[in-house]
DNA sequence: ATCGACTATCGTCGAAACACGATGAAGGAG
DNA sequence: CTCCTTCATCGTGTTTCGACGATAGTCGAT
């Protein structure tokens, strides 16, 4: 039996980890109802002042400025300070190793494609 | 008394919420590094054995269990049962929602969608 | 029946997340 | 000036997560 011999020992990267730790920092930014509406809500409007948010959510001011920290933590919004308010608008570039990741895991007819080293 | 205040903002249902409670729950599955290497790992190899996930992650074997489980519980991943293994596999259909998610927030133009001529 | 391999579950502990009210800073309006 | 709005931060209490060892169950092999 010819036996597929993985790399057993072979650490392909260190860059890998990096970006397993990306795309777990992505999503767990992402894991929060409230934080989903808040990502939602700036795709439907271009840009949105937090007391929107605030109005939106229900939650409490300081609740959603907690979620609005993690989303910018993570680079999935930004927000622009317009005195006395902040607008905050979505970042998509962030959001595109986690977006292709899942098109690879959903619709990826390429388990076995090599073709690309590095 | 037609009371159809219908909401502030007229939300359009209950549903919403639901969408983005599922949304969150994938996330939040996919928010660890552990968990995303595992479905790194499935993607790679087409299923695999618990015993080889918890060499891959170098963690305990109760805990890369305990990290399954919660796969599991999100439907991300299957667990298929071969006395005494378990031939773990990955359910991409549950991603898909995150996945179009992500796919509108970063405003992905006209996303692969090649009819269903298979 | 006994052993070894593989997995799930339980109990525990420290760390982090989550939500809130209270407080403070930075303008704009009166 | 004072008042109002908007937002960030602090402190607190509750809940959940993450990791581990220990234990028990299920199968094949001896």
């Amino acid at each position: 039996m010819p036996v597929t011999v993985w790399r057993r020992r072979g650490r392909p990267a260190r860059r890998e980890a990096e970006a397993v730790r990306t795309l777990a920092g992505l999503a767990r930014a992402l894991g929060h109802p409230a934080r989903v509406r808040i990502v939602r809500t700036l795709i439907e409007r271009q840009a949105c002042i937090g007391c929107d948010l605030v109005d939106e959510t229900g939650l409490a001011q300081s609740t959603v400025s907690e979620h609005l920290r993690i989303l910018k933590a993570a680079g999935i919004i930004t927000g622009e300070i317009e005195r006395p308010r902040v607008c905050y608008s979505l970042n998509p570039a962030a959001l595109e190793p986690l977006r292709a990741f899942l098109t690879t895991a959903t619709g990826s007819p390429a388990p076995a494609r090599p073709s690309r080293r590095a």
